[in-house]
DNA sequence: TAGTAAATGCAATCGTGTTGCATTAGTGTT
DNA sequence: AACACTAATGCAACACGATTGCATTTACTA
């Protein structure tokens, strides 16, 4: 299960990034949290009606550079997010796991406990990241078939 | 370098897929061949002025159907395609190596020379196939800094 | 060469991503 | 508690790739 916190957690948490605390940022904050999948920009929209659409994306945008989330794509190609594990820091991510795209109910689930094996890279590449992308069935959708 | 071919070898490949031979086909199959990049569509677009954006993304789609080529996503997200390396049919690819994104020229190259090490996934999930991103600089951006 | 299905072109729409600017609201200070 | 300042929000507008419907043209086949 996900990281479950509170609402002083999670105004700690923009104190600490030197972000104000506003409703929007908690309810994103809580949402993301409570969740074990990433979450995508129109998954808030289909939530929280009332919050205007570039609010959310700017609120993304801002947790992504303070090192709060990350972001990663779908099978579609649509950014989504998810909370980063830990050692993430501003504009310095270190979320090389793995991601599970299942292709049944499009959840996008980040495999932290699968670190990635070492890459060796043929000559004069020169790679900075590595993320690993695997699609398939997640146990929800395998067990229905 | 890539895999260079001439027309006839193009025209045989879209009569294998029992496709018909037509000019932007195997225009855009010449243009996929010869270089060692994935191609977007508005990269053939910005060659091909006179074949319409639509006919382009049918060609793009039914070559990825066919086994022909596969898609890869770039750093924005927007999909690139390249050539199938073998072993790829109907709906059923096999193109499981790695996609090195150059941040600097944007270029999307699959090195398929590098096989992707045995992945364990947790108890539950069910992959159906991987890919490997890496991002960082190709050997020509990495020369010029 | 005529008939048929496939392929194309065009117009239109959708969805996500992105910017500018005026207004509002959070925060530290008086 | 009121003030001032900056950050955050809402709204309008735009960019651009992805996608569909439909009429027309083209490639193949009989
Ligand atoms: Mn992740
Ligand atoms: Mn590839
Ligand atoms: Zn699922
Ligand atoms: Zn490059």
């Amino acid at each position: 299960m996900a990281q479950v916190k509170n609402t002083y957690q999670f105004e700690d948490l923009l104190e600490k990034h030197q972000l104000k605390k506003t409703g929007a940022r908690l309810r994103v904050l809580s949402m993301m949290y409570a969740k074990n999948t990433a979450t995508s920009q129109p998954d808030l929209e289909s939530v929280m009606h009332d919050i205007d659409r570039v609010t959310l994306y700017r609120i993304l945008n801002v947790f992504e550079e303070k090192g709060i989330i990350h972001k990663v794509f779908d099978l579609n190609g649509t950014a989504n997010y998810a909370v980063c594990s830990s050692g993430c820091h501003e504009h310095h991510h270190h979320d090389e796991h793995l991601h599970f795209n299942c292709t049944a109910c499009k959840g996008v689930f980040c495999l932290n406990e699968l670190s990635l094996p070492a890459i060796n890279l043929p000559e004069g590449f020169q790679a900075s990241g590595f993320t690993l992308y695997a699609s398939g069935l997640c146990p929800k959708c395998n067990k229905m078939q």
